[in-house]
DNA sequence: CTCCGCTTCTACAACGATGTAGAGTATAGA
DNA sequence: TCTATACTCTACATCGTTGTAGAAGCGGAG
């Protein structure tokens, strides 16, 4: 029923690997067989079979990404991008989520899962060092995030510590000393959450203020609601608190609804800087700083290595931390009105995997 | 150099087809047999080749969502539904991003875009009724929303005019008068804009209270910051106000903020209502009341629509409406604290297109 | 006039799976 | 014992495209 190129090459008076040649732009074809190609194509309505090519060639044009729910902005934001940066290649964009479930992430790496596309973009939030084993594995993969370092595998990532530094330093040059964290996970080596946390230490050392545990918010999903949970704990403590950096936007939202309901001045009382700058902290009440991870930039490398991996590179495996910009809001007293300034700028850089 | 059914089926001592057989669970065959062939498929790191599969058998497994951005917060929420709506029933989803641009949703429709998948499922923004005519497509296709009514598709939408009618009677039922409309489209006769703004007529006539244009405020997109400049716009009008139904949620966070900025009291001076009910307003301060348009049901009830038209269902075209509810939080004061509170619920419905 | 190289096109064999038809066995019923 | 039925497995064609190899025509250089 449906239309196949031999019915366009019957019409046509061609063979069926002419229609081929013109569908896929092969240059030497006379004008005249082409424009009655073209005709035959339009007057039948015919349309590729994309399996029959993908069988053919050894190619779908599709890469898939592994997240673990588009309803989390980060995560939304970085599909839409992904989906952009493939787009302008070519490349068409399957989606499939893990709820960040243990078990999923890894039926990904093992490929259980129906395979389709050429390969893998995986934002892993389960799995850990640990799991580094599972990473070996026999198809093109590259891995976002910070669960895992390490992994055979290339990996685009963030500049996390240096950047939870920068957030931190810019909380103690507007004077603040009593600064709290929000959504620390306790006894984690690797992970946002640890390297974070280890800027913002790293910022405390190198002004000279002791470090507080007493300061640090435990909250394991990074959740605007457990972002608001532990802000309302580290209020309700009694800790004295001139500052919060929260450990996502999505917590810092949540930070600031607690903050708000007890009725804190921002940034008055309690400066607020989150990290991801997701869309959305530019439209809270204050407006909320936060640290850029360059999320355009992240997607267009990683597509960009995938790619390359795909089309048969064997160079070793890259590590690739874009640069990264900490941009100041109302939350913080950079700005008055909605704008915003870029406070500091960090730069990216590229190493090899051993 | 990969692995094929061949390679297992030399390795194991079974023709091709047994070892297809094993893969796809047909029953039967021997116990024996089968361990046999899963043990050489173990042994060999077997992947079965879609493409292959898929030309075989005329069919993908894939469906196609085509969105305006994921990082519009609505639009992230329906991917996630429908990702996970397809997942229960096995099917892997596509997306791609349209932009809301006019040629981009053209080029969905006329198929010209790379054309993967079984089906489509397509969320316009930028098309209208005289585009009626480009919706016959010729391959499975659900149209959602509310761009276009009457296409020869399926159709899943909303109850636009009595869930803004219900918001609206909401708010006077509190005791408002003076409600502001925040987003309306003008001239528009079809689209969300024009069906809620209907709603929103319908029920200040029903409640004997004039319709005042002033009240009106227009915004072409339905973002936030447009949202925070047609608020503002509307206060500095001058007009009386003690209501606002903003005609999206992002454009109701956008008002928020406008409002917040001007230090009113909400909802003391000002009540304000949404439409969507995405999981950003029950987290801003204070939380917002809003339309809960049914997104899983929308996205569960799409992706069982097109997989039937899919499977070869000749049903005549129906148009779906899911049920809906009004859900009050404290912008309306229908609660102090983080909860919420359903305060009316409309009925679903399901309908043929003639 | 011949040879070479370019252009234009065709024939045929893949790519790797599944549907169909049917060949052997085993089991049960008559 | 013989047939009918169910189970287990195989051979072969086929899905719709593209890669390969090469044929035919043509123009220009030698």
């Amino acid at each position: 029923m449906p239309v196949r190129m031999q019915d366009v090459a019957l019409r046509a008076g061609v063979s069926v690997k002419t229609v081929s040649n013109v569908v896929n732009g092969y240059p030497h074809i006379r004008d005249s067989t082409r424009r009655r190609v073209e005709e035959a194509i339009d007057e039948l309505g015919y349309r590729m079979n994309v399996s029959a090519r993908d069988l053919r060639t050894r190619r779908t044009g599709m890469i898939t990404l592994n997240v673990p729910e588009l309803s989390l902005p980060y995560f939304a934001e970085l599909a839409d991008s992904v989906i952009r940066a493939a787009d302008e290649r070519g490349w068409s964009v399957l989606i499939e989520q893990t709820g960040a479930e243990r078990e999923r992430e890894l039926e990904v790496l093992a490929g259980n899962r129906r395979h389709r596309g050429d390969g893998v973009l995986f934002s892993p939030l389960a799995l850990g060092p640990d799991d580094l084993g599972h990473f070996d594995v026999g198809f093109p993969l590259v891995v976002l995030g910070e669960r895992v370092f390490g992994a055979r595998a290339d990996h685009v990532t963030m500049n996390n510590v240096e950047g939870a530094r920068a957030a931190t330093a810019h909380l103690i040059a507007s004077g603040r000393r009593r600064i709290a964290v929000v959504g620390a996970h306790a006894g984690e080596v690797i992970g946002s959450a640890a390297l974070r946390l280890a800027g913002y230490e790293r910022a405390l050392a190198d002004a000279g203020i002791p470090f507080d545990p007493a300061l640090v918010g435990e909250a394991g999903l990074w959740h605007r609601s457990t972002g608001a949970e532990t802000m309302a704990r580290l209020l309700d403590s009694g800790t004295a608190i001139d500052a919060v950096f929260a450990l996502n936007d999505a917590m810092a939202l949540g930070a600031l609804h607690a903050l708000h309901e007890r009725r804190i001045d921002i940034p008055g009382d309690i400066a607020l800087i989150g990290f991801d700058d997701v869309d959305d902290v530019r439209y809270s009440v204050p407006t909320i700083s936060s640290v850029d991870p360059g999320r355009d930039e992240i997607a267009r490398t990683a597509v960009g290595l995938l790619v390359e991996r795909i089309t048969g590179s064997t160079e070793p495996f890259r590590r690739v931390v874009p640069p990264m910009r900490i941009v100041g809001r109302r939350s913080t007293g950079d700005t008055q009105g909605d704008g915003e300034t870029v406070v500091a700028a960090l730069p990216g850089w590229l190493e090899d995997i051993p």
